[in-house]
DNA sequence: CGACAATGAAAAA
DNA sequence: TTTTCCTTGTCGC
């Protein structure tokens, strides 16, 4: 479930497990990054960091241009596994595992796992929007270049050199939590709704950190508190009109649309987003 | 057991 | 705009 939120709580639980000052046994199973884990094996973790959906592990010296750092970005079907030592024998799709006396942890299926330097991770971070997540995000940057453009705002949110970290589903759920219909232009975002859709932003995706899973349905909106038979998503949190197409919107009651729109799936309600 | 879809993005055309 | 790559769970036969 790789929305930004899914990397930042890994470089959060990359950190907690294996930053630890200890040597890791760093392997490549599969075969697919055997040179460079075998570089990184029997080196410590000092570091890891996050912007957007992109994962940084930094090893080796943790002084400046000194650190090698690995690059993940899990695509849409990358997956990490933590688990207890001793490590079960890795599988042939595993990428990556790290591994010491208490724990391990496993990469699959990642579109992205390199050995990069801090001049290629700095490369990374400059051709990335800003991130809701990061302390350092500017939320200005961003509405330049949306109130600029005449592209519609469901493919600007998509748009990681614009925002960094924003998902098919937070797109979609933001949208509907500020009835703004999907297809507007950037340029007709007004500095106030962007504001807004930001702030919600940071506090969803903070959220989506701390829980582990996207849920974006207001207390007041879930089935029980208006009447309705509970539903548990089948990606794992509640939400208002991602992959709830032909089903009833949770305010209004009327159907929720889909479309294809950046090849991806777009979801949104015509009634509560109205043009 | 094959087809297909899925929260992504780069490369090719 | 289309193709390609990465993996796994589900569905239909």
């Amino acid at each position: 479930m790789p929305e930004g939120h899914t990397i930042h709580r890994l470089a959060k639980d990359y950190a907690e497990a294996f930053v630890t000052g200890d040597p890791l046994r760093v392997t490549s199973p599969q075969g697919k990054f055997t040179d460079a884990a075998a570089l990184l094996d029997r080196t410590a973790l000092h570091t890891t960091d996050a912007h957007g959906k992109h994962l940084f592990l930094g090893f080796g010296d943790p002084g400046p241009e000194h650190t090698d750092w690995v690059h993940i970005h899990l695509g849409l079907f990358g997956k990490v596994t933590f688990g207890p030592a001793p490590a079960p024998p890795p599988t042939d799709t595993v990428r990556l595992r790290l591994a010491d006396d208490a724990s391990y942890v496993d990469l699959r299926g990642p579109t992205t796992c390199t050995l990069i330097t801090d001049g290629e991770k700095r490369a990374v971070h400059d051709r990335l929007g800003p991130d809701p997540l990061r302390p350092d995000a500017d939320p200005a940057h961003a509405y330049r270049r949306i109130s600029r453009s005449r592209t519609t705002i469901a493919a600007l949110l998509m748009d990681q050199k614009i925002i960094a970290g924003v998902g098919n589903v937070y797109r979609a759920e933001v949208l509907f939590r500020h009835g703004i219909d999907p297809y507007r232009a950037g340029r007709d975002i007004r500095p106030a709704q962007w504001d807004a859709i930001w702030a919600d932003l940071v506090a969803l995706m903070r959220e989506g950190v701390r829980d582990n899973r996207i849920d974006t349905v207001r207390p007041e909106h879930t089935p029980e508190a208006m009447g309705r038979p509970p539903r548990v998503d089948d990606h794992g949190g509640e939400v208002y009109v991602y992959r709830r197409a032909n089903l009833p919107c949770h305010i209004c009651g009327g159907e929720i649309r889909t479309a294809g729109l950046a090849a991806r799936n777009l979801f949104w309600c015509p009634a509560c987003q109205r043009p």
